[in-house]
DNA sequence: GCCCAGGCACATG
DNA sequence: CATGTGCATGGG
């Protein structure tokens, strides 16, 4: 069951919402894991803490309506699992990572984010994002909103490279003046996932895999299948083939349809991880 | 020191 | 269209 009241949102255990696996499945960077495994995370302007209480998830916010969309509270996982569960190489996959749900993030914050994943690893990833909110977000008192296109757009090459981006410092400076200009990061909603992903990838810095993730994570658009080196670790081991990315991701599309994302997310987490 | 990371842009065949 | 190569940075 879930309940909304003033200040926070009760979860109750028979639900499917694990924030250690929502959160460390590799979707979302700007999180902070406390020592008590409470979890503070920052989505947008706003801020939640995740927090345990008597075997309820509770989640603390001043903004409830925000979270409950952003943790995607309306959707029931329990069909989603019972739908994909006996499909090829997932079973342990889903058993181990039950508890992920697919946030709905803000559209250039993700953005953002997954250009910045290309060829480097989580940690650094992390770190890269908590800096740039550091410097150019917006002062919400204990933290930093995630900087706005204008914002961004008025930094140079130079500072994106101080902060740790590297050879992706013009992929930030060209994305976010083209966004602060004018593209159209809403628009791209009501588009199907054929045309909408065209569009992500006329962005310098987003190719097939980060417009995927940017599909996926902040778009809701669940018939896509990113696929990055893990997914290709992953493939090889299941199945004993190679092949091309393209023609993996193809086949991997095809073979959960229009529940692939969640299917990639289950696969992504388990084996990442190390569970399987 | 070496390998690798939620790949991409760009050049060439 | 397909394949190959260079790439900033720092964690393990």
């Amino acid at each position: 069951m879930i309940t909304v009241t003033d200040g926070e949102i009760i979860i109750t255990e028979d639900e499917r919402f694990e924030p250690q696996a929502i959160f460390e499945c590799g979707q979302v960077f700007r999180y902070e894991r406390l020592t008590s495994g409470e979890y503070n995370v920052f989505a947008g302007r706003e801020t939640a803490l995740v927090k345990n209480i008597r075997g309820a998830y509770r989640i603390i916010t001043d903004n409830t309506a925000y979270f409950y969309n952003y943790f995607d509270l309306a959707t029931d996982y329990s069909k989603i699992i019972d739908n994909i569960i006996d499909r090829p190489m997932i079973r342990q996959s889903v058993a181990f990572g039950s508890g992920i749900r697919i946030l709905r993030q803000e559209y250039f914050e993700c953005l953002i984010s997954f250009i910045i994943s290309a060829n480097n690893n989580i940690a650094r990833i992390r770190g890269i994002l908590s800096r740039l909110a550091a410097a150019l977000g917006e002062n919400r008192g204990k933290y930093r909103a995630f900087p706005t296109p204008e914002a961004m757009a008025e930094a140079n090459a130079k500072f994106y490279e101080r902060i740790g981006a590297g050879y992706r410092a013009r992929y930030l400076v060209e994305t976010a003046r083209l966004v602060a200009s004018g593209f159209d990061l809403h628009s791209i909603q009501s588009l199907d996932t054929k045309a909408a992903k065209h569009k992500l990838m006329g962005l310098l810095g987003v190719g097939s895999k980060v417009a995927d993730c940017v599909l996926l994570f902040s778009y809701g658009k669940k018939d896509v299948f990113p696929v990055d080196t893990w997914i290709k670790k992953i493939y090889c081991k299941l199945t004993n083939d190679v092949c091309g990315t393209e023609a993996m991701r193809k086949y991997l599309l095809q073979l959960y349809g229009e529940y692939a994302g969640y299917a990639q997310q289950y696969l992504f987490y388990a084996h990442r991880g190390g569970a399987i």
